[in-house]
Order: C-alpha cells, then structure tokens, then sequence
DNA sequence: GCGCCAAGAATGGCATACCATTTTCGCTCT
DNA sequence: AGAGCGAAAATGGTATGCCATTCTTGGCGC
C-alpha cells in the first residue's frame, strides 16, 4: 500500500486519521472490515500509536467501531442507521440554509447559482460523476456559508457518515429530473431570500432522497 | 487525587476519559487550563498511552485542545462559541421534540408532566439547585424519547459543552418565571401533541435562555 | 464423523523508553 | 539595566516491548 502522504507539518496521528478517513469515505475499506494495527501499521509505515490514537478519533466520529480486545472495524451503516442519521442531516442542512439565507452576499449566491448551472449541464448530459461531485459541493457550500462553525463540523461528520450510501444512491437513482427541479426551487427560495421557503424545500429535497433508502433493501 | 473509579471491565482509555469529561464538564477543571500528559498520568495512576488516547477523544468532542507539541487544554468557549452551539443545540433539540411529540407513549408524557410539577415545586421553592436538575433531566427526557440515537448522541454531546455556561446562567438568571411559563407551555403542547407547536415553544425557550450569555459579558 | 477442548498463534491493551520540539531561565554583551 | 541568545529542562510525539485476552486449529473422545 502506498505510504501516508499529507500536508507536511501536521502529527503523524492526524495524518493517519485523514488517511483512513479518506479511504473509509471513499469505500475502500468495505464496512465491517477488519483494521488489525499491527498490519495497518506496517502498511502506513508508522508505528502502532499513532494508529490507535486515529482509531480512537475515527471511532469518535463513527466512522469505525472500536470492541475491546478484538480491535476495530469498519462501521456499518444499517438502514435504520440511514434513516436516522439522514433526518438529522436534513435538519442540521435546513437550520445552515436559512442562516445562509440570512448571512449570505449577494456574490455567494450567484457563486451558488453558478454551481447549480453546472451541474444542471451534467444533468442534461446524464453526466452522472460530475453532477454528483457538483451536488456535493453546493449543498456543501450552503452550509459553510451559515457561518455557524459548529453546524458546519456536525454537518461534515455526519455527511461522511453518509457519503458512501449517498455515492450509491446518486448511481440508480431513478427520480433523477425530480431532484433537479427541487435544486431549482430551493435556489430560487434562496434567490429571493426567503428563508422559511429554503429551509421548507431543502428538507423537502433531503428527506425524499434518503427515504427510499432507509426503507429499501440493505445497502451491501 | 483520587483514583480513576468506573465499571470494572470497560478499558482504561474509557474510564479516563469518563473521569477527564465529568470534572471538566463540572468544571473541577477551568477552561485554559493545561493538562500535561505526565502529571495527570501520574494523578490517575495510568501510563501516559491510554491518557492520550482519552485526550484525543475528548478532543474530537469539543471538550479539550490539542495544539501540536503544546499539549492539551480545557477547551475556551467564547461567548461567540456559546451562541452558535445553543443555537446548534436548540436546532436538534426542536427536532427531537418533534419525534418525541409523535413516538412518545402516554406514560413517557405523563412522566414527563410528573418531573415537570417537581420541577415547578423547586421553583416555588426557590431551589435552584434541583430546580436546575430537573430541568436537565426533562430536558434530556425529551431529546431521549425522540428514539433516535444520532440525534440524542450529538445532543449530549453540544449538552456537555455547554453545561457550565448552563449552570451559570441557572444561578443568576432573573427571568426565573418567564423560562417556568416558556415549561408550562411546552409541557402544554407536548399533552395536546401538537407537533409544530411543541418545536416552536421549544425553540423560543431555548433560544431566549442563551441569547443574553451569548451578547453578554465574558463568562469567565 | 462431529463436536468439544486445549494449546499455540494472533491481536489488542498498556507501560516504558527514546527522540523532537518548545519553553524557560540565566548569562552575556551592548 | 535591558535585550538577546543559548543551553538545559520540560513536554509532547513516536516507537517498541511485554502482558492479557481472544481467536484458531488440531487432536481426542464420544
């Protein structure tokens, strides 16, 4: 495997934290694999400390679960796990837009419309990868534009929590031209600064998307 | 100082950091201060490994700082800090209350209503030691019966870091009788389970009792 | 042949030792 | 006397080793 490579002056833990992170996020790491230290550690070429003291930070965060003396794994995301951590996104997401509705520069929003047209043009060329890369980032982006530095770590732990099912989900998604026209109405409610309208229609948006999962077949 | 006590069979690293989070949420320890791995190690009868590892937990939570090669500290929280997690807080919170209001069983109301009238009782008292406690805990009951997990984890967690602000305020806080009927109508909408009611009486509350900490003077 | 038990291998938990960085304090030089 | 510099002490960062527990596997008995 290949080695740790990050911003050069951060600790070691941190480094090996944002690795995992990453590789867990991105699936390479399945859920419910196994993460022996001494075996990850030879394989990041740091020694066992630093790698528990990441583990522990992950575990933290959720993203793998930690059982004494049988060491940790990948958390698995039950359905019912789904359903709960995606109504607390929804909610985390519509409480930062209205914020953002309130807080945002008019420039902040014609940076978000920009985006939006974006990934409407991936929409028309069913250009799947980008549109979901481009989704990523403005819901993303309202959400940093709240302000609110507190709302925005919540959102981004849980978001990763999520982000596996949420690649999945974007794959078959058959309701495709309905998300894109509540992407319209929610930016027009941000357009007009009408925050109550945002907060109403993003949860909208979020609660139809993950539903459909939280009831439906396993994810594995 | 005494010895790290805690369910016998759990590893070390939770009982320090079980022992590390309920003296520094009781403020045992004061925000700034420095807590060098070899003393406390020596003070909790530990070696400085599963400290550490505690230390990063509690990081990951909000409740200490680790600064590369300058060790850990209680975490500050500014009154800039205070109001964005209350309203981060009053966020989750209204949404809890709104599961609670459709799960909750008529005994888990009629408990809650009990708690509620001891509560008022402390109030005619003047108690505001328990007064505060029981506020807590029907606080905590309401987030609890909400039945989701996410909601209640990430609520205890923005709860521990805003308990000494909380307590603080309980002690010098003049609307006394406001917050007691900003209760009564809660506890009010929660019986009739009207759902939107019982979120906005509950976010109205919430917000009142912070908003005055958050512009106010140092709470230092 | 199947299941159970025991011994050894594997793995995590904790302690300790050593290294790097930072801080402190005293000395010197101006 | 004050500012700056440097060495030593303090402190955090990482690596390693040993112990406890758990998993695995091979053999024995039913």
């Amino acid at each position: 495997m290949e080695e740790v490579a990050q911003s050069s002056h951060a600790g070691l833990v941190e480094k090996v934290a944002n690795y995992l992170r990453e590789h867990i996020v991105m699936d390479h790491f399945q859920p419910g694999q196994r993460l022996p230290e001494r075996t990850l550690a030879v394989e990041l070429q740091v020694s066992r400390t630093p790698l528990r003291e990441a583990l522990k930070i992950l575990a933290t965060e959720g993203l793998v679960v930690i059982s004494p003396h049988r060491g940790a794994v990948v958390a698995e995301v039950s359905p019912a796990d789904i359903k709960e951590k995606s109504y607390v996104l929804s909610v985390l997401e519509q409480a930062a837009a209205e914020l953002t509705c309130i807080n945002a520069s008019d420039d902040d929003i014609a940076e978000l419309q920009a985006l939006h047209y974006e990934m409407k043009a991936c929409f028309l060329r069913r250009d799947r990868q980008n549109y979901f890369r481009l989704n990523q980032e403005i819901h993303n982006r309202i959400v940093a534009l709240s302000g609110n530095s507190t709302l925005i770590d919540m959102h981004a732990n849980l978001s990763r929590q999520l982000y596996r099912v949420r690649y999945l989900s974007n794959q078959k998604n058959e309701k495709w031209a309905t998300a894109m026209e509540e992407h319209e109405a929610i930016m027009a409610a941000l357009e007009a600064r009408d925050t109550e309208r945002v907060g109403r229609e993003l949860r909208n948006h979020l609660g139809k998307t993950w539903v459909k999962y939280a009831h439906g077949e396993p994810v594995e």
